[in-house]
RNA sequence: GGGUCCUUAGCUCAAUCGGUAGAGCAGUUGACUUUUAAUCAAUUGGUUCGGGGUUCGAGUCCCCGAGGGCCUACCA
Protein backbone atom coordinates (compact mmCIF):
# COMPACT_ATOMS: atom_id res chain seq x y z
CA UNK A 1 0.00 0.00 0.00
CA UNK A 2 2.79 2.61 1.00
CA UNK A 3 4.87 1.40 -2.29
CA UNK A 4 1.83 3.19 -4.01
CA UNK A 5 1.70 6.56 -2.69
CA UNK A 6 5.57 7.35 -4.65
CA UNK A 7 3.44 8.58 -7.56
CA UNK A 8 3.58 12.28 -6.63
CA UNK A 9 -0.22 13.60 -5.68
CA UNK A 10 -0.84 16.74 -4.15
CA UNK A 11 -1.93 16.86 -0.25
CA UNK A 12 -5.79 16.68 -0.44
CA UNK A 13 -7.81 18.18 2.19
CA UNK A 14 -9.58 15.52 3.51
CA UNK A 15 -12.63 17.42 4.83
CA UNK A 16 -13.47 18.35 1.22
CA UNK A 17 -15.42 15.92 0.12
CA UNK A 18 -14.80 16.96 -3.65
CA UNK A 19 -11.71 17.23 -3.42
CA UNK A 20 -11.47 13.47 -2.42
CA UNK A 21 -13.08 12.46 -5.34
CA UNK A 22 -11.33 14.34 -7.47
CA UNK A 23 -8.07 12.91 -6.08
CA UNK A 24 -9.04 9.37 -6.38
CA UNK A 25 -10.14 10.53 -10.24
CA UNK A 26 -6.65 11.85 -10.97
CA UNK A 27 -5.13 8.60 -9.75
CA UNK A 28 -7.29 6.37 -12.31
CA UNK A 29 -6.56 8.93 -15.08
CA UNK A 30 -3.23 9.05 -14.27
CA UNK A 31 -2.67 4.88 -14.69
CA UNK A 32 -4.53 5.69 -17.84
CA UNK A 33 -7.91 4.17 -17.00
CA UNK A 34 -10.85 5.95 -18.17
CA UNK A 35 -13.88 6.87 -15.15
CA UNK A 36 -15.78 7.93 -17.77
CA UNK A 37 -17.26 4.80 -19.88
CA UNK A 38 -19.21 5.08 -22.99
CA UNK A 39 -20.60 1.86 -22.77
CA UNK A 40 -21.79 -0.87 -20.61
CA UNK A 41 -23.32 -3.96 -21.70
CA UNK A 42 -26.66 -4.27 -19.53
CA UNK A 43 -28.40 -7.64 -19.58
CA UNK A 44 -30.49 -6.98 -16.96
CA UNK A 45 -32.45 -4.43 -14.51
CA UNK A 46 -32.60 -4.62 -11.09
CA UNK A 47 -35.60 -6.64 -11.40
CA UNK A 48 -35.46 -8.19 -13.95
CA UNK A 49 -32.24 -10.43 -12.27
CA UNK A 50 -34.46 -10.96 -9.68
CA UNK A 51 -37.08 -12.08 -11.33
CA UNK A 52 -34.71 -14.60 -13.92
CA UNK A 53 -33.11 -15.89 -9.96
CA UNK A 54 -37.25 -16.34 -8.64
CA UNK A 55 -38.03 -18.32 -12.16
CA UNK A 56 -34.77 -20.32 -11.97
CA UNK A 57 -35.48 -21.07 -8.00
CA UNK A 58 -38.79 -22.38 -8.68
CA UNK A 59 -37.47 -25.36 -10.64
CA UNK A 60 -34.97 -26.44 -8.03
CA UNK A 61 -35.83 -29.01 -6.03
CA UNK A 62 -36.72 -28.50 -2.19
CA UNK A 63 -33.68 -27.31 0.20
CA UNK A 64 -32.98 -30.16 2.70
CA UNK A 65 -34.41 -28.26 6.26
CA UNK A 66 -30.65 -28.62 8.00
CA UNK A 67 -29.48 -25.41 9.53
CA UNK A 68 -26.83 -23.93 7.02
CA UNK A 69 -28.65 -25.58 3.94
CA UNK A 70 -27.93 -23.29 0.77
CA UNK A 71 -28.24 -23.92 -2.66
CA UNK A 72 -25.08 -23.14 -5.66
CA UNK A 73 -25.53 -19.92 -7.44
CA UNK A 74 -28.28 -19.71 -10.28
CA UNK A 75 -25.60 -20.83 -13.31
CA UNK A 76 -26.69 -18.07 -15.86
CA UNK A 77 -24.72 -14.99 -15.99
CA UNK A 78 -25.91 -11.32 -15.26
CA UNK A 79 -24.70 -7.87 -16.07
CA UNK A 80 -26.65 -4.98 -14.46
CA UNK A 81 -25.29 -1.27 -14.30
CA UNK A 82 -26.72 1.50 -11.47
CA UNK A 83 -25.25 3.97 -9.09
CA UNK A 84 -24.29 2.94 -5.87
CA UNK A 85 -26.50 3.62 -3.05
CA UNK A 86 -25.09 1.84 -0.54
CA UNK A 87 -21.79 0.80 0.35
CA UNK A 88 -20.75 -1.47 2.91
CA UNK A 89 -17.40 -3.41 2.96
CA UNK A 90 -16.48 -5.60 5.74
CA UNK A 91 -12.93 -6.26 5.26
CA UNK A 92 -12.48 -8.81 2.55
CA UNK A 93 -15.94 -8.92 1.18
CA UNK A 94 -18.51 -5.92 0.39
CA UNK A 95 -22.04 -5.65 -0.21
CA UNK A 96 -23.11 -2.32 -2.28
CA UNK A 97 -26.37 -2.01 -3.80
CA UNK A 98 -27.04 -0.37 -6.54
CA UNK A 99 -29.93 1.74 -8.51
CA UNK A 100 -31.40 1.35 -11.53
CA UNK A 101 -34.24 2.61 -13.50
CA UNK A 102 -36.37 -0.57 -11.65
CA UNK A 103 -35.08 0.53 -7.99
CA UNK A 104 -32.26 -1.42 -6.26
CA UNK A 105 -30.43 -4.96 -6.29
CA UNK A 106 -27.42 -5.57 -3.98
CA UNK A 107 -23.83 -6.83 -5.32
CA UNK A 108 -21.46 -8.90 -3.15
CA UNK A 109 -18.27 -8.71 -3.74
CA UNK A 110 -15.23 -10.36 -2.73
CA UNK A 111 -11.84 -10.29 -2.80
CA UNK A 112 -11.14 -13.63 -4.10
CA UNK A 113 -14.05 -13.00 -6.69
CA UNK A 114 -12.35 -10.52 -8.10
CA UNK A 115 -8.80 -10.50 -10.19
CA UNK A 116 -6.18 -10.70 -8.35
CA UNK A 117 -5.39 -7.42 -6.66
CA UNK A 118 -8.09 -5.34 -8.02
CA UNK A 119 -10.18 -5.51 -4.55
CA UNK A 120 -7.58 -3.93 -2.89
CA UNK A 121 -7.06 -0.95 -5.34
CA UNK A 122 -9.89 -0.29 -7.13
CA UNK A 123 -12.81 -1.79 -5.67
CA UNK A 124 -12.79 -0.14 -2.21
CA UNK A 125 -12.34 3.35 -3.50
CA UNK A 126 -15.56 3.74 -5.40
CA UNK A 127 -17.86 6.42 -3.68
CA UNK A 128 -21.25 6.35 -2.96
CA UNK A 129 -23.07 7.86 -6.05
CA UNK A 130 -20.58 6.36 -8.75
CA UNK A 131 -22.04 4.76 -11.65
CA UNK A 132 -20.88 1.04 -12.05
CA UNK A 133 -21.65 -1.97 -14.20
CA UNK A 134 -21.43 -5.52 -12.59
CA UNK A 135 -21.34 -9.30 -14.32
CA UNK A 136 -22.05 -12.26 -12.35
CA UNK A 137 -24.16 -15.12 -10.84
CA UNK A 138 -26.75 -14.90 -8.99
CA UNK A 139 -27.53 -16.10 -4.95
CA UNK A 140 -29.90 -15.31 -2.11
CA UNK A 141 -27.79 -14.31 1.06
CA UNK A 142 -28.64 -16.27 4.45
CA UNK A 143 -30.93 -13.26 5.15
CA UNK A 144 -32.54 -14.16 1.97
CA UNK A 145 -31.60 -11.39 -0.40
CA UNK A 146 -30.91 -12.09 -4.04
CA UNK A 147 -27.97 -10.62 -4.79
CA UNK A 148 -25.38 -10.89 -7.62
CA UNK A 149 -21.94 -12.73 -6.74
CA UNK A 150 -19.50 -9.94 -8.79
CA UNK A 151 -17.24 -11.41 -11.06
CA UNK A 152 -16.64 -8.42 -13.31
CA UNK A 153 -16.95 -4.50 -12.32
CA UNK A 154 -16.72 -1.98 -13.46
CA UNK A 155 -16.30 1.87 -12.82
CA UNK A 156 -18.78 3.67 -15.55
CA UNK A 157 -18.89 7.26 -14.13
CA UNK A 158 -17.47 8.91 -11.59
CA UNK A 159 -19.48 10.93 -9.11
CA UNK A 160 -17.45 14.33 -8.33
CA UNK A 161 -20.06 15.21 -5.58
CA UNK A 162 -21.70 13.09 -2.61
CA UNK A 163 -25.16 12.24 -2.18
CA UNK A 164 -27.22 13.42 -0.05
CA UNK A 165 -27.61 11.56 3.42
CA UNK A 166 -28.89 8.44 2.88
CA UNK A 167 -31.29 7.59 5.76
CA UNK A 168 -33.25 11.03 6.15
CA UNK A 169 -33.38 11.39 1.95
CA UNK A 170 -33.49 15.00 0.76
CA UNK A 171 -35.68 17.36 2.66
CA UNK A 172 -35.05 21.12 1.28
CA UNK A 173 -37.89 21.95 -0.55
CA UNK A 174 -35.69 24.30 -2.31
CA UNK A 175 -33.63 21.66 -3.20
CA UNK A 176 -35.95 19.18 -4.35
CA UNK A 177 -37.26 21.24 -7.01
CA UNK A 178 -33.54 22.95 -8.27
CA UNK A 179 -31.71 19.57 -8.34
CA UNK A 180 -34.52 17.30 -8.81
CA UNK A 181 -32.06 14.76 -9.74
CA UNK A 182 -31.23 14.27 -6.19
CA UNK A 183 -34.61 13.79 -5.08
CA UNK A 184 -35.16 11.23 -7.87
CA UNK A 185 -31.99 9.41 -6.68
CA UNK A 186 -32.44 9.80 -2.95
CA UNK A 187 -36.30 9.66 -2.17
CA UNK A 188 -37.98 6.90 -3.43
CA UNK A 189 -41.46 7.82 -3.42
CA UNK A 190 -40.75 10.87 -5.86
CA UNK A 191 -39.13 8.96 -8.09
CA UNK A 192 -42.07 6.92 -8.14
CA UNK A 193 -44.56 9.39 -8.52
CA UNK A 194 -42.87 10.60 -11.63
CA UNK A 195 -43.33 7.06 -13.08
CA UNK A 196 -46.82 7.11 -11.75
CA UNK A 197 -47.37 10.72 -13.63
CA UNK A 198 -45.83 9.09 -17.05
CA UNK A 199 -47.95 6.09 -16.82
CA UNK A 200 -50.99 8.08 -16.44
CA UNK A 201 -50.05 10.28 -19.27
CA UNK A 202 -49.35 6.72 -21.23
CA UNK A 203 -52.88 5.00 -20.23
CA UNK A 204 -54.39 8.54 -21.52
CA UNK A 205 -53.50 8.17 -25.10
CA UNK A 206 -54.05 4.14 -25.29
CA UNK A 207 -57.61 5.27 -23.84
CA UNK A 208 -58.23 8.00 -26.74
CA UNK A 209 -56.32 6.21 -29.54
CA UNK A 210 -58.47 3.14 -28.45
CA UNK A 211 -61.71 4.88 -28.81
CA UNK A 212 -60.44 6.19 -32.82
CA UNK A 213 -59.39 9.97 -31.25
CA UNK A 214 -56.07 11.16 -33.58
CA UNK A 215 -53.39 13.18 -31.73
CA UNK A 216 -52.52 16.39 -32.91
CA UNK A 217 -49.93 19.14 -32.24
CA UNK A 218 -50.94 22.92 -33.04
CA UNK A 219 -48.72 25.39 -31.95
CA UNK A 220 -47.89 27.23 -28.85
CA UNK A 221 -46.86 30.07 -30.16
CA UNK A 222 -50.28 32.43 -30.55
CA UNK A 223 -50.59 35.53 -32.14
CA UNK A 224 -53.83 35.79 -30.26
CA UNK A 225 -54.11 33.83 -26.83
CA UNK A 226 -57.40 32.66 -26.60
CA UNK A 227 -59.65 29.67 -25.23
CA UNK A 228 -60.01 31.03 -21.86
CA UNK A 229 -59.37 34.57 -19.86
CA UNK A 230 -56.00 34.72 -18.64
CA UNK A 231 -52.63 36.87 -18.91
CA UNK A 232 -50.25 35.64 -21.55
CA UNK A 233 -46.71 35.06 -21.84
CA UNK A 234 -45.51 37.58 -24.70
CA UNK A 235 -42.54 37.29 -26.72
CA UNK A 236 -41.27 38.79 -29.81
CA UNK A 237 -40.52 36.88 -33.06
CA UNK A 238 -37.15 38.19 -34.68
CA UNK A 239 -38.31 36.98 -38.15
CA UNK A 240 -41.50 38.66 -37.97
CA UNK A 241 -41.12 41.47 -36.20
CA UNK A 242 -43.88 41.19 -33.94
CA UNK A 243 -45.29 39.90 -30.77
CA UNK A 244 -46.48 36.76 -29.92
CA UNK A 245 -47.97 34.89 -27.13
CA UNK A 246 -47.73 31.90 -25.36
CA UNK A 247 -50.59 29.87 -25.51
CA UNK A 248 -53.06 29.44 -23.03
CA UNK A 249 -55.55 26.70 -24.34
CA UNK A 250 -55.28 24.24 -27.03
CA UNK A 251 -59.03 25.27 -27.44
CA UNK A 252 -59.26 27.25 -30.76
CA UNK A 253 -56.72 25.13 -32.79
CA UNK A 254 -58.38 22.17 -31.35
CA UNK A 255 -61.72 23.29 -33.43
CA UNK A 256 -60.05 23.94 -36.55
CA UNK A 257 -59.30 20.35 -36.44
CA UNK A 258 -62.98 19.59 -36.58
CA UNK A 259 -63.68 22.34 -38.63
CA UNK A 260 -60.92 20.65 -41.40
CA UNK A 261 -62.67 17.37 -40.76
CA UNK A 262 -61.01 15.71 -38.53
CA UNK A 263 -63.71 14.57 -36.15
CA UNK A 264 -61.97 13.09 -32.93
CA UNK A 265 -59.29 14.77 -31.86
CA UNK A 266 -56.67 15.47 -29.09
CA UNK A 267 -53.47 17.32 -27.82
CA UNK A 268 -51.53 16.81 -24.82
CA UNK A 269 -49.77 19.98 -23.95
CA UNK A 270 -47.81 22.43 -22.17
CA UNK A 271 -49.77 25.52 -21.49
CA UNK A 272 -48.17 29.06 -20.09
CA UNK A 273 -50.68 31.16 -18.03
CA UNK A 274 -48.86 34.75 -16.41
CA UNK A 275 -50.14 34.23 -13.30
CA UNK A 276 -49.43 34.13 -9.29
CA UNK A 277 -47.15 30.61 -7.57
CA UNK A 278 -49.41 29.05 -5.55
CA UNK A 279 -49.87 24.69 -4.11
CA UNK A 280 -52.30 24.45 -6.91
CA UNK A 281 -50.61 26.33 -9.80
CA UNK A 282 -47.51 26.53 -12.04
CA UNK A 283 -47.72 28.86 -14.87
CA UNK A 284 -46.71 26.32 -17.32
CA UNK A 285 -48.92 23.05 -16.78
CA UNK A 286 -49.94 20.66 -18.85
CA UNK A 287 -53.44 20.41 -20.65
CA UNK A 288 -55.33 17.86 -22.18
CA UNK A 289 -57.94 18.90 -24.58
CA UNK A 290 -60.58 16.24 -26.29
CA UNK A 291 -62.92 17.19 -29.23
CA UNK A 292 -65.48 14.75 -30.75
CA UNK A 293 -67.91 15.70 -32.87
CA UNK A 294 -71.56 14.47 -33.29
CA UNK A 295 -72.04 14.54 -29.55
CA UNK A 296 -72.23 16.54 -26.89
CA UNK A 297 -71.31 17.42 -23.24
CA UNK A 298 -73.67 14.26 -22.16
CA UNK A 299 -71.15 11.82 -24.58
CA UNK A 300 -67.91 14.23 -22.70
CA UNK A 301 -69.68 12.67 -19.11
CA UNK A 302 -69.07 9.20 -20.56
CA UNK A 303 -65.41 9.80 -22.15
CA UNK A 304 -64.12 11.42 -18.84
CA UNK A 305 -65.83 8.63 -16.63
CA UNK A 306 -64.83 5.84 -18.99
CA UNK A 307 -60.97 7.85 -19.14
CA UNK A 308 -61.03 8.32 -15.40
CA UNK A 309 -62.28 4.70 -14.70
CA UNK A 310 -59.34 3.41 -16.95
CA UNK A 311 -56.29 5.30 -15.13
CA UNK A 312 -58.12 3.61 -11.89
CA UNK A 313 -57.58 0.60 -13.36
CA UNK A 314 -54.74 0.85 -15.15
CA UNK A 315 -52.17 2.80 -13.13
CA UNK A 316 -53.94 2.14 -9.16
CA UNK A 317 -55.40 -1.21 -9.83
CA UNK A 318 -58.24 0.29 -7.47
CA UNK A 319 -61.26 3.09 -7.71
CA UNK A 320 -60.61 3.47 -4.39
CA UNK A 321 -58.31 6.29 -3.81
CA UNK A 322 -57.85 7.48 0.22
CA UNK A 323 -57.49 11.20 0.76
CA UNK A 324 -53.86 12.88 1.71
CA UNK A 325 -55.44 14.97 4.24
CA UNK A 326 -58.38 12.78 5.82
CA UNK A 327 -59.44 9.20 6.21
CA UNK A 328 -62.10 9.72 3.45
CA UNK A 329 -62.05 7.54 0.68
CA UNK A 330 -62.95 8.98 -2.97
CA UNK A 331 -64.89 6.07 -4.78
CA UNK A 332 -64.71 5.78 -8.33
CA UNK A 333 -66.71 2.91 -9.04
CA UNK A 334 -70.20 4.09 -7.58
CA UNK A 335 -72.26 5.95 -10.09
CA UNK A 336 -71.32 9.95 -9.96
CA UNK A 337 -73.14 12.49 -8.71
CA UNK A 338 -75.30 14.92 -11.18
CA UNK A 339 -76.01 17.85 -9.51
CA UNK A 340 -77.11 21.32 -11.37
CA UNK A 341 -75.21 24.62 -10.28
CA UNK A 342 -78.13 25.99 -9.19
CA UNK A 343 -79.47 23.39 -7.09
CA UNK A 344 -76.17 23.63 -5.43
CA UNK A 345 -76.06 27.36 -4.97
CA UNK A 346 -80.03 26.98 -3.73
CA UNK A 347 -78.44 24.37 -1.24
CA UNK A 348 -75.68 26.07 -0.12
CA UNK A 349 -77.17 29.49 0.76
CA UNK A 350 -80.34 27.97 2.14
CA UNK A 351 -82.56 30.29 -0.51
CA UNK A 352 -84.94 28.79 -3.09
CA UNK A 353 -85.04 32.63 -4.97
CA UNK A 354 -81.35 33.33 -4.64
CA UNK A 355 -81.21 33.63 -8.87
CA UNK A 356 -84.08 36.33 -8.38
CA UNK A 357 -82.58 38.58 -5.54
CA UNK A 358 -80.50 41.59 -6.01
CA UNK A 359 -77.09 42.02 -6.14
CA UNK A 360 -77.00 43.71 -2.75
CA UNK A 361 -78.71 41.29 -1.22
CA UNK A 362 -76.46 38.52 -2.62
CA UNK A 363 -73.91 40.15 -0.90
CA UNK A 364 -75.87 40.50 2.45
CA UNK A 365 -76.28 37.01 2.44
CA UNK A 366 -72.80 36.18 1.53
CA UNK A 367 -71.44 38.02 4.75
CA UNK A 368 -73.61 35.58 6.82
CA UNK A 369 -72.70 32.55 4.91
CA UNK A 370 -69.08 33.59 6.27
CA UNK A 371 -67.35 34.25 2.94
CA UNK A 372 -65.83 37.41 1.50
CA UNK A 373 -66.87 38.64 -1.87
CA UNK A 374 -65.83 42.17 -3.72
CA UNK A 375 -68.44 43.91 -3.73
CA UNK A 376 -67.23 45.16 -6.94
CA UNK A 377 -67.80 41.80 -9.13
CA UNK A 378 -70.57 41.45 -10.88
CA UNK A 379 -74.10 39.73 -9.70
CA UNK A 380 -72.76 36.09 -11.79
CA UNK A 381 -69.21 36.39 -10.25
CA UNK A 382 -70.96 36.74 -6.37
CA UNK A 383 -73.19 33.59 -7.27
CA UNK A 384 -69.68 32.19 -8.51
CA UNK A 385 -67.68 33.07 -5.66
CA UNK A 386 -69.86 31.16 -3.81
CA UNK A 387 -69.40 28.32 -5.92
CA UNK A 388 -65.75 28.50 -5.56
CA UNK A 389 -65.91 29.12 -1.81
CA UNK A 390 -68.48 27.44 -0.03
CA UNK A 391 -69.51 24.67 -2.41
CA UNK A 392 -66.18 23.53 -4.40
CA UNK A 393 -64.08 22.35 -1.58
CA UNK A 394 -67.16 20.34 -0.49
CA UNK A 395 -67.21 17.97 -3.75
CA UNK A 396 -65.20 15.13 -2.67
CA UNK A 397 -66.64 12.68 -4.71
CA UNK A 398 -66.67 12.95 -8.22
CA UNK A 399 -69.52 15.40 -8.84
CA UNK A 400 -70.74 16.46 -12.66
CA UNK A 401 -71.56 19.96 -11.96
CA UNK A 402 -74.43 20.39 -14.82
CA UNK A 403 -75.65 24.03 -16.44
CA UNK A 404 -73.74 26.75 -15.46
CA UNK A 405 -74.17 30.22 -16.23
CA UNK A 406 -73.69 31.41 -19.57
CA UNK A 407 -71.57 34.33 -18.51
CA UNK A 408 -68.84 32.04 -17.33
CA UNK A 409 -68.08 30.29 -20.22
CA UNK A 410 -67.90 32.12 -23.69
CA UNK A 411 -67.17 29.32 -25.37
CA UNK A 412 -70.70 26.80 -25.33
CA UNK A 413 -73.96 26.08 -26.14
CA UNK A 414 -77.13 27.92 -24.46
CA UNK A 415 -79.21 24.80 -22.66
CA UNK A 416 -82.21 24.32 -24.59
CA UNK A 417 -83.62 23.57 -21.13
CA UNK A 418 -82.54 26.77 -19.61
CA UNK A 419 -81.23 29.23 -21.24
CA UNK A 420 -79.82 31.78 -18.24
CA UNK A 421 -77.35 28.26 -18.52
CA UNK A 422 -75.03 26.71 -20.85
CA UNK A 423 -74.49 22.40 -22.15
CA UNK A 424 -71.52 22.11 -19.63
CA UNK A 425 -70.29 20.15 -16.69
CA UNK A 426 -67.62 20.82 -14.50
CA UNK A 427 -66.35 17.22 -12.99
CA UNK A 428 -65.47 18.16 -9.57
CA UNK A 429 -63.77 15.77 -7.06
CA UNK A 430 -61.65 15.83 -3.91
CA UNK A 431 -62.38 19.64 -3.29
CA UNK A 432 -61.48 20.49 -6.86
CA UNK A 433 -62.07 21.24 -10.45
CA UNK A 434 -60.62 18.71 -12.65
CA UNK A 435 -62.04 18.73 -15.93
CA UNK A 436 -64.65 21.30 -17.53
CA UNK A 437 -66.66 19.70 -20.50
CA UNK A 438 -68.74 21.71 -23.32
CA UNK A 439 -71.37 21.53 -26.13
CA UNK A 440 -69.32 23.70 -28.22
CA UNK A 441 -70.78 26.87 -29.35
CA UNK A 442 -70.61 26.44 -33.52
CA UNK A 443 -72.71 29.26 -35.02
CA UNK A 444 -70.37 32.17 -35.49
CA UNK A 445 -72.42 35.10 -34.94
CA UNK A 446 -73.09 34.17 -31.27
CA UNK A 447 -69.84 32.47 -30.41
CA UNK A 448 -68.65 36.13 -31.93
CA UNK A 449 -71.40 38.08 -29.92
CA UNK A 450 -69.83 35.85 -26.93
CA UNK A 451 -66.29 37.20 -27.85
CA UNK A 452 -67.51 40.69 -28.13
CA UNK A 453 -68.48 40.76 -24.56
CA UNK A 454 -65.78 39.28 -23.38
CA UNK A 455 -63.00 41.58 -24.94
CA UNK A 456 -65.00 44.74 -24.50
CA UNK A 457 -62.89 47.71 -26.10
CA UNK A 458 -59.94 44.69 -26.47
CA UNK A 459 -61.00 44.30 -29.81
CA UNK A 460 -57.33 43.21 -31.25
CA UNK A 461 -57.62 40.24 -29.01
CA UNK A 462 -60.72 38.72 -31.27
CA UNK A 463 -59.42 35.74 -32.73
CA UNK A 464 -60.92 36.55 -36.24
CA UNK A 465 -58.86 33.89 -37.81
CA UNK A 466 -61.23 31.37 -35.56
CA UNK A 467 -64.31 33.21 -36.68
CA UNK A 468 -63.92 32.52 -40.01
CA UNK A 469 -63.14 28.82 -39.40
CA UNK A 470 -66.69 28.77 -37.52
CA UNK A 471 -68.26 30.38 -40.44
CA UNK A 472 -67.11 27.12 -42.85
CA UNK A 473 -69.03 25.16 -40.51
CA UNK A 474 -67.55 23.39 -37.57
CA UNK A 475 -69.76 19.83 -36.62
CA UNK A 476 -72.13 19.69 -33.56
CA UNK A 477 -69.31 18.40 -30.63
CA UNK A 478 -68.53 17.85 -27.11
CA UNK A 479 -64.98 19.05 -25.75
CA UNK A 480 -63.51 19.08 -22.77
CA UNK A 481 -60.14 19.87 -20.83
CA UNK A 482 -58.91 18.23 -18.23
CA UNK A 483 -55.52 19.63 -15.90
CA UNK A 484 -53.14 16.63 -16.22
CA UNK A 485 -50.78 18.11 -13.15
CA UNK A 486 -54.00 18.34 -10.97
CA UNK A 487 -55.50 14.98 -11.86
CA UNK A 488 -51.98 13.47 -11.40
CA UNK A 489 -52.16 15.15 -7.73
CA UNK A 490 -55.65 13.58 -7.39
CA UNK A 491 -54.02 10.07 -8.18
CA UNK A 492 -51.05 10.60 -6.35
CA UNK A 493 -52.07 12.58 -2.83
CA UNK A 494 -49.55 14.52 -3.56
CA UNK A 495 -49.55 17.71 -1.36
CA UNK A 496 -48.29 20.22 -3.81
CA UNK A 497 -48.71 21.12 -7.47
CA UNK A 498 -44.66 20.93 -7.60
CA UNK A 499 -44.91 17.29 -6.47
CA UNK A 500 -45.90 16.30 -9.95
CA UNK A 501 -44.01 18.43 -12.31
CA UNK A 502 -40.12 17.79 -12.76
CA UNK A 503 -38.79 20.98 -12.71
CA UNK A 504 -41.52 23.69 -11.54
CA UNK A 505 -41.04 27.13 -11.96
CA UNK A 506 -38.67 28.87 -9.56
CA UNK A 507 -36.76 32.13 -9.54
CA UNK A 508 -33.61 31.62 -11.52
CA UNK A 509 -30.58 32.22 -9.34
CA UNK A 510 -27.98 34.11 -10.12
C1' G B 1 -48.52 41.76 -5.16
C1' G B 2 -49.75 41.42 0.52
C1' G B 3 -49.04 38.67 5.23
C1' U B 4 -46.14 35.20 7.82
C1' C B 5 -42.31 31.72 8.89
C1' C B 6 -37.60 29.66 7.49
C1' U B 7 -32.10 29.68 5.83
C1' U B 8 -26.32 26.65 10.94
C1' A B 9 -20.80 21.20 8.07
C1' G B 10 -21.92 17.74 1.57
C1' C B 11 -27.03 15.86 3.76
C1' U B 12 -30.59 15.54 8.22
C1' C B 13 -30.82 18.38 12.49
C1' A B 14 -29.16 20.63 17.72
C1' A B 15 -27.24 25.09 20.20
C1' U B 16 -31.18 27.27 27.42
C1' C B 17 -31.65 34.26 29.09
C1' G B 18 -27.11 37.38 24.05
C1' G B 19 -21.52 34.21 26.71
C1' U B 20 -15.75 29.89 23.05
C1' A B 21 -21.11 26.53 17.23
C1' G B 22 -22.49 20.47 18.39
C1' A B 23 -24.47 15.45 16.86
C1' G B 24 -25.84 11.54 13.30
C1' C B 25 -24.93 10.22 8.34
C1' A B 26 -21.19 11.08 4.50
C1' G B 27 -15.60 11.70 4.33
C1' U B 28 -10.46 10.13 6.08
C1' U B 29 -7.38 6.10 8.81
C1' G B 30 -7.55 1.22 10.95
C1' A B 31 -10.22 -3.81 12.12
C1' C B 32 -13.73 -7.14 9.93
C1' U B 33 -15.44 -12.86 3.92
C1' U B 34 -23.26 -12.95 4.45
C1' U B 35 -24.32 -7.13 5.60
C1' U B 36 -29.62 -4.67 5.79
C1' A B 37 -29.67 2.92 8.48
C1' A B 38 -23.76 -3.07 9.15
C1' U B 39 -20.60 -2.84 13.55
C1' C B 40 -16.13 -1.23 16.43
C1' A B 41 -11.95 2.45 17.24
C1' A B 42 -9.75 7.05 15.93
C1' U B 43 -10.32 11.51 13.15
C1' U B 44 -11.03 15.94 9.49
C1' G B 45 -14.66 19.35 8.38
C1' G B 46 -18.13 26.08 9.74
C1' U B 47 -17.93 33.33 5.65
C1' U B 48 -24.12 30.21 11.04
C1' C B 49 -27.69 32.93 3.31
C1' G B 50 -25.30 38.24 2.12
C1' G B 51 -24.57 43.37 4.00
C1' G B 52 -24.99 46.86 7.94
C1' G B 53 -26.22 48.11 13.16
C1' U B 54 -26.83 47.57 18.79
C1' U B 55 -23.54 45.31 22.53
C1' C B 56 -17.72 44.16 26.44
C1' G B 57 -19.72 39.99 23.54
C1' A B 58 -24.55 38.25 18.14
C1' G B 59 -26.24 31.78 15.09
C1' U B 60 -29.56 34.28 18.75
C1' C B 61 -31.71 41.29 19.06
C1' C B 62 -32.64 45.49 15.13
C1' C B 63 -32.44 47.31 9.82
C1' C B 64 -31.62 46.34 4.48
C1' G B 65 -31.11 42.65 0.70
C1' A B 66 -31.34 37.37 -1.55
C1' G B 67 -33.68 32.64 -1.94
C1' G B 68 -37.43 29.35 -0.26
C1' G B 69 -42.07 27.33 2.46
C1' C B 70 -47.09 28.28 3.93
C1' C B 71 -51.45 31.49 3.69
C1' U B 72 -53.68 35.07 0.57
C1' A B 73 -54.60 37.77 -4.11
C1' C B 74 -54.75 37.47 -9.62
C1' C B 75 -55.96 32.97 -12.56
C1' A B 76 -63.51 30.97 -16.96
Amino acid sequence: MSENKSTEQAPVDTSDLIAVRRAKLEALRAEGQDPFRANWAQTHTSAEAVKSYEAWEAEQPPLPEEEGAHREDCPDEVSVAGRIVVFRVMGKASFVKILDRDGQIQLYVTRDGLPEGIYNTYFKKLDLGDIIGARGTLFRTKTGEITVRVSAYALLAKALRPLPEKFHGMSDSEQIYRQRYLDLIANAESRERFQTRSKIVKEIRQFLWGRDFTEVETPCLHGVAGGAAARPFVTHFNALDCDFNLRIALELHLKRMLVGGFERVFELGRVFRNEGLSRRHNPEFTMLEVYQAYTDHRGMMDLIQGLIRHLCENVLGTFQIKRADSDEVIDFAAPWREVTYKELIIEAAGDADWFSRSKTDKLAACEKLGIQVDPELEDFAVTNDVFEKLIEPKLIQPTFVMNIPKELCPLAKISEADPDTIDVFELCINGQEIAPAYSEQNDPDVQRTMFMEQVGDDIQNLDEDFLMALEHGMPPAGGMGVGIDRLVILLTGAANIRDTILFPSLRPRV
